[in-house]
DNA sequence: AATACAACCGGACCGCGGTCCGTTTAGCAT
DNA sequence: ATGCTAAACGGACCGCGGTCCGGTTGTATT
């Protein structure tokens, strides 16, 4: 593994970003990346994300099974660029939208809507989600993650909370994540209301708490 | 897969419980589950739980690859085996065991212990806990998990805290969890201490806030 | 237009977890 | 001891994610 980027744009890992193309990428190569987002969310609209397997991608978009993971690393990064459309909208909302999810409302309220806001999210696009989360650096350090994290610790700290804010917002985090709530939803019946209810007054006693 | 147990104790899903031997296995049975779980302590105190894989168990204890799977269902079912003894001491502290862990104290000491407890479990016992979280219902729907799922949503309810208890157990569980806990420790250098003291935090605001 | 080279491509290949099925064997009844 | 049956056994087999390498193709240069 090259430590040193061959071009600009490309990436060390054996991969490639996830997210659109990178500056000066081959037109075939291009033409073969929108090729395969194509394919993949085809198959995963027909038989859903478990479905999508490398081998299938590259049969149904008729390439070889080598282009696939030259273009997105892994299933999981393939999984990321299904994603990141969504991904970039949430983040959007959150950072630069209307409140109370955007700046501009006091930060428990900010917290509690961004929590809504982010379980629907997951109950919408969370079995794709899940299955980008496949290895721990996926699931805690790949950027949208990272931004996530910090957010969440910044409104903490906004919130008065003193306490290690690093951790308190990976606990409270934890409290979000895809598997959890789609086992809560689809294995237990849970309605989605109460996940968000729930959020509200775990946050609520937490920056309320002192 | 059969809904119904071929003979007692047996087990849906291909498999068979990971604890102790059934009553009335085949003494050969009994002994290759003997040979397996021994060359599997061997290999995981080698080499680390995740170089421990099904065909080289198999090899190293001198059978088929087969019976490891009819003996133990899964990997996540070999490594819960391995686990048993200490899910179970552990179990045993928490259940019966002397306060504050045990019952006797005031249900937020118990909470704050029974966490700095499990958080210490799990940096030792991690690794194999992680190896044995492969699927959604490994995770959340094993007897020791909603034993313990169970036990926290019981302080929770004795410390007075009103909302959804099944869902703010498991948002609290969620910070407890093997992956979460192992990456703050292994990737990010946080001393166990704080991990304890912040679950300190989290749940004292949790329980106190109304 | 010819040349040269880097990026790209395809598919054979690997090790993994998991399944299947023909064969062997333990335990019991006679 | 002998014979019967259900359980256990072993290893070939499958589909999966991921890697590798020899041949191909796009693109910049002259």
């Amino acid at each position: 593994m090259s430590l040193i980027p061959i071009r600009p744009g490309a990436q060390s890992g054996g991969g490639r970003a996830p997210g659109p193309a990178a500056e000066s990428e081959r037109r075939d190569a291009a033409r073969n990346r929108e090729l395969l987002l194509c394919a993949a969310r085809e198959i995963v609209e027909e038989s859903g994300a478990d479905a999508l397997t490398m081998d299938r991608l590259a049969q149904r978009a008729g390439v070889g099974k080598g282009t696939v993971f030259r273009r997105f690393g892994s299933r999981a990064g393939l999984m990321m660029a299904l994603l990141s459309g969504a991904e970039a909208e949430f983040q959007g909302r959150f950072m630069f939208g209307p409140p109370p999810v955007g700046p501009g409302a006091p930060p428990l309220e900010r917290l509690i809507a961004v929590g809504a806001a982010r379980i629907s999210w997951i109950l919408e696009f969370g079995e794709l989600a899940r299955a980008a989360d496949a290895s721990v650096y996926n699931r805690f350090d790949v950027p949208p993650a990272v931004l996530w994290h910090r957010h969440l610790e910044m409104l903490l700290r906004e919130a008065g909370v003193t306490a290690d804010p690093w951790l308190m917002a990976s606990a409270l985090g934890a409290a979000l994540e895809p598997e959890l709530l789609l086992h809560a939803v689809g294995v237990h019946g849970i309605a989605p209301e109460r996940l968000a209810e729930t959020w509200r007054e775990l946050v609520t006693r937490v920056v309320g708490g002192g």
